[in-house]
DNA sequence: ACGGGGCATCGAACCGGTTCGACCAAGGAG
DNA sequence: CTCCTTGGTCGAACCGGTTCGATGCCCCGT
């Protein structure tokens, strides 16, 4: 069951068996094939701890991915998968940490207790002190968002700020005058999500641009606060025809409160927004969107770790992604902009 | 950094630095104290590789999670979410493994090279190799659903005949007669997944016993193929007035389905199924369904294994849940049955 | 005064790999 | 015919913990 016995039945030393597995050093055709033949025959796997031990690397990486409030998004089940896919191509495991702080346990675990090669962070805030820590330390990291300081950073960022301009540049394309903008929970505003800030500040500046009338909300990242969030867009100003959101969970809410105040999508209201298209096109009608390319970006972050630990010495690199807005069916030209 | 540069530093040896921090045999308080200060002022944790390999165990579980056809549904998402906090509670990281079949890579190497104590295993077929590999070799696991034999094994699992039965005595109690059922992808239920063929037994059975007329459909897990699942049901049988499901990712496109064939819901057509809270509440009207406890489920699992690891020879234990139909807004009675 | 027991500590072996230096035999160059 | 390389193999040390057996010491009972 370990190397000794392998050694044994072969009739060599451990050390060869080690190198005929590693190629490090030259093996006989002969003593190779011996061995090959009694590990097959015995279903003989390396120990993974020892293999660690021996030469400091885990073969894992961590994925670090705070709950946004209490429980997870659907964009985050996306970037789950694609990045347990993709490391999984480059023979990593990947080891989940649902840590929130620096100071958290289970990330400290991670790091302190040496179970993994690298990490790669989700959630990340403008001012993140999981991504400072890991920079003082050195420690090798991919960020999925880009702080207040991205130089000199490695990570995969979207281009919130662009992203939501060109959500509002379409609306007022369409004649919209009057728009509401509809975030993520405000507990996340305030602890400084990126995106939150981020599309915000693109939302803002896009509508003075244009000379908007614009109101902003902080919503819940479930139905019912949707639903109750649009309740209060249109008790706030009733006129309001179009709104923007980031908010992937709070869709469905959204939706069912404009249907309940008798306003039909596109005709009589418009929605548009940051969307990862599998779940733009589960509302009716389909959400016309800036698609948030998650699969790609997973893959992308693992890329960039890999990379970084194959060399240490390599210099940071990144990617801000723009995804162009996909047309569907949820916006159309401004109508009167009172009741219907 | 290592365990001897403590012991230098507080002028004692390794091994009663080892016994000061696992305390299994007494240290004196002043070298304790001493010891203490140490590791505190040099941050020092141990190695966990080091750990696993001196006393066999890697305080890491895996989750073994195939995707669902080519990406991972809302359900699957629910349930990483629920392991990873409940096994943190239990100082245990976990490990995602994207696993299909017993002879995957991935697979391997979690078992194989003993990365992980144990397995929580997702997506069960009514005949699983997986299940039955790791009841061959004793790896202790606890499976998320239950195969054909579940006697004798670790699980926790859903009684999706009951569940999908019930469906359909909540419609026929409504008046309705034509229903329809739809199911997950064709290619799931062939392959034996245990929820597709339960489910479907439950339907088919209660249909009986109602006399009502069914019709039974696969459908892919997207809102596309949901929307087309629905035109083929109203093609095949225009006089349905009433479905149940048990695909939460076509949700959407069913709803779209049915609004665009003019159908309102509830009162020309019933919706009902097998479905997370979280989601029956997206839609609108809001899915009348037996909530998937997912977040129970997962917690179970953990609770089940972690209670496995520590007594190797506990007698397999299970549990199966059937949590009653949430009463929402999508099912009434049974209208005319034709066209509006 | 002496023996025994418990406490606190230490040294060494071990977990299962990797890797370095040494060794020997065979082959090629001078 | 040497000498030097190179290919193939081995033994030993090491990675960083845990754990067992031994030892020294102090205190107590008789």
């Amino acid at each position: 069951m370990n190397i000794g016995e392998i050694a044994r039945r072969a009739g060599v030393s451990r050390s060869t068996v080690s190198y005929a597995l590693s190629g490090k050093r030259p093996v006989s055709d002969d003593t190779r094939r011996k061995i090959q033949q009694v590990i097959d025959e015995l279903g003989y796997r390396p120990n993974a701890s020892a293999r660690a031990l021996a030469n400091g690397r885990t073969n894992a990486i961590g994925l670090v991915f705070p709950p946004a409030g209490n429980h997870y998004t659907g964009m985050q089940l996306d970037f789950i998968g694609s990045v347990v896919e993709a490391a999984a191509a480059y023979d990593y495991d990947v080891l989940l940490s649902p840590s929130g702080v620096d100071s958290d346990h289970s990330f400290q675990r991670l790091l302190g207790e040496r179970r993994v090669d690298g990490a790669i962070l989700m959630e990340i805030r403008l001012e993140d002190d999981r991504v400072a820590h890991l920079a003082d330390l050195g420690f090798p990291s991919v960020a999925i968002g880009r702080t207040a300081h991205p130089e000199g950073g490695w990570w995969v960022g979207l281009d919130h700020t662009g992203l939501a301009a060109a959500c509002v540049h379409h609306l007022a394309d369409l004649g919209h005058t009057r728009v509401a903008f509809v975030n993520r929970p405000e507990q996340l505003l305030r602890a400084g999500y990126e995106s939150a800030h981020r599309g915000l500040d693109g939302f803002t500046k896009a509508a003075a641009e244009r000379s908007l009338t614009v109101r902003t909300y902080c919503c819940g990242d479930d139905a019912a606060s949707g639903q109750e969030c649009l309740e209060r867009v249109l008790h706030d100003d009733p006129a309001t025809t179009a709104l923007v959101t980031l908010n992937e969970a709070a869709l469905g809410g959204l939706y069912r409160g404009l249907a309940q105040a008798g306003r039909h999508v596109p005709r009589d209201f418009s929605v548009t927004g940051v969307v990862a298209s599998r779940w733009a096109e589960t509302v009716t009608p389909q959400l016309t969107a800036a698609d948030v390319p998650a699969a790609e970006m997973g893959r992308r972050a693992v890329d960039l770790l890999v990379e970084r630990l194959d060399h240490p010495e390599a210099s940071p690199r990144h990617h801000l992604l723009a995804p162009p807005i996909s047309l569907r069916a949820s916006t159309g030209p401004a109508g009167t902009g009172t009741t219907p």
